[in-house]
DNA sequence: GATGAATGAGGCTTCATTCAT
DNA sequence: CATGAATGAAGCCTCATTCAT
């Protein structure tokens, strides 16, 4: 049983890989079976389908992120704290896959993320992108209502906004991290997100 | 040679719409050419390739993106006022693809980005996502920089940084905009979404 | 054994369930283990392989229709009463087959005699159905001597070509009454079939 | 066209020659096409699916049959010559699949028989067997009314009842008469099958 | 005996691309 | 230029059978 899952685990493993350099509709069953050790048709008794697997990736990697976000919001600190906190732990995720393996697995992150929500659109299936945002809003939204109420941040922006917004910057820009990693620091663009998102650009 | 030049832009239309709905690798040459109502082989009178269509598409539709953009940054307004009209332009083209035809070509285009950039990476070949967003940069550097000069825009942020930030942001958030679409309003998702760039979310 | 004997039968059950749905050769070894409510594994154990099971399948069904016509023929009745009596048989084995499952299973009766069949084609083996027709002609050729004999049956017909004709034309009208089942009435279709054997379409 | 129309032929022929031998499931596109001499794929210019050319098959090989019992009820002969050249005409069908190839071809038939049969009861789709039977009973029904009429059939038969019990008889037969071609001789079997529908066993 | 994970051959089908007409 | 039949490589998946536990 153990073995068992560990031979899925294997697999998912391998399927990154495979996925992430030739992208998804590319990489073949047979050569995740192969960097996974095991035979074709072994695959199958633990994916019922090659479309299967992307939605365990899908969880794979998202829970990952959020929990992440989910065990700092429980923290016992300012808002303003927090934001720089999640913005840290962002960074440090993408650092981490970047570690790994090289960019290719954090762009396969997002194909994931279309791939599920061209899906979700064409079947009218349930909209696991949306699910996932939601998660992310339900973090968000009372950060930004304890900031409000301490007088902190502006109260002039809805909250349900606010977080839209917060997590879009955030999670948008992320993208064209990955994309310049080699040209900008990691240190710098940690620093200049988590200041622009609390005060802007212009001049006070 | 006119003719020949519809012939090809009937085509691009038909792979669009191809692609949007099944994405690249599902959507098939045979689709292609039944919808631009040529027949299969004479596809490949006007490409010589399926692979090529994509790199006609990345032209077409960021060459506009980035016009646009360019000609606002001749305009001799203010750089706040040039930010806001960078913002209305993006949420232009965004409305614009909403109108044309549904999310799924959004989406392409964005499936058409990791593309290539997976396929520099493998390739080592020419970076084209790289080029484009030097062009952008091309225009936000000198912008912030002169907001600088004049006092508008807080000075102890690196120009290149700060382009890098705003074009990741802007372009970032509309990833999530286009996912959300249904759920928040444009006009508020503009509005806050420019205020909070210029203006972060601390209260001063 | 006793338990073994009953294993074995179960799974020889399942496996009518299972080919009668979907075929012979559609029908999956681990679908008949898992309605027998056995380990896929454990089928191997009762049988050597896939194709044993047919043998063992056409053995259960003809024997016990064979051993009916047996014992019809011991019977000390008039030769017109047995055909009577073994048209009957022949109706009673069928609406049996009609209420235990539907007509999936008659129909399966005759996939494994095809197959058989083909198979002692190919291989030149023993046609296992040549010799099942032989048990039913070794049946009717004496039962029509003895009516020959008694002045009963007309004796210008050869008995084997007797035999061989009467078993044809009962067991072909099975098919089709078996394809038409809803369509027409057993007692009706019954009657109308031993009426014309014996006495023909011509008004006398 | 006409090429074209020769290829799908050609295809059919060949997979009437595969089938024949291994059976419907067992026989592979691969082996069609290359008994046609084509390439695998080409198959699937002419056929959707391997499913679709057993459709054909049926049309094919039953279209033929019962063509030629539509040109005898035509003629203007006696009801019982035209039962004589219906049986007649089946036999004489018999004879020409056994010169063409084997007795495999006509148990071939046979197999799409069930196939379709089968199919329907599944997906409680169209019949074609219920259809292909009723062609026959127009058929068979007039014929039998038309002797009944001129005082030469018996009158005490239902003519519904009638029609479907002698095309059951014949057409059943024709599988014995298959299974046992070489035990019994060809002109016997018709000339008693003719005598004993027409006149039955017992002596007058 | 019982299990079910593992295998790998092989089947059906798709599709980018070519080429003769 | 236009066509669409032809190709064949390659992909996903199935399943009878084996074997270590």
């Amino acid at each position: 049983m153990n073995n068992n899952h560990n031979k899925k685990d294997k697999i998912l493993e391998a399927a990154i890989q495979v996925f992430a350099q030739h992208g998804y509709e590319r990489g073949t069953v047979s050569e995740i079976a192969n960097a996974a050790g095991i035979a074709k048709g072994s695959f199958y008794h633990y994916f019922s389908s090659k479309e299967e697997i992307i939605y365990d990736l899908f969880d794979l990697f998202f829970e990952q992120f959020i929990m992440n976000w989910e065990q700092i919001i429980d923290k016992n600190i300012s808002p303003v704290r927090k934001i720089k906190l999640l913005i840290d732990q962002t960074f440090e995720d993408l650092i981490q896959m970047q570690k790994e393996k090289d960019l290719t697995k954090m762009i396969l992150i997002f194909e994931i993320m279309f791939l599920l929500f061209r899906k979700s659109l064409k079947d009218k299936s349930e909209n696991n992108i949306e699910q996932l945002f939601l998660r992310y809003y339900d973090i968000l939204v009372p950060l930004f209502k304890e900031g409000q109420e301490k007088g902190i941040f502006r109260s002039d922006i809805d909250p349900e906004y606010a977080a839209y917004l917060i997590f879009g910057m955030i999670d948008g820009f992320s993208l064209h991290f990955i994309i310049q990693k080699d040209n900008y620091d990691i240190k710098e663009s940690k620093k200049y997100l988590i200041d622009l998102i609390l005060n802007g650009l212009v001049n006070k």
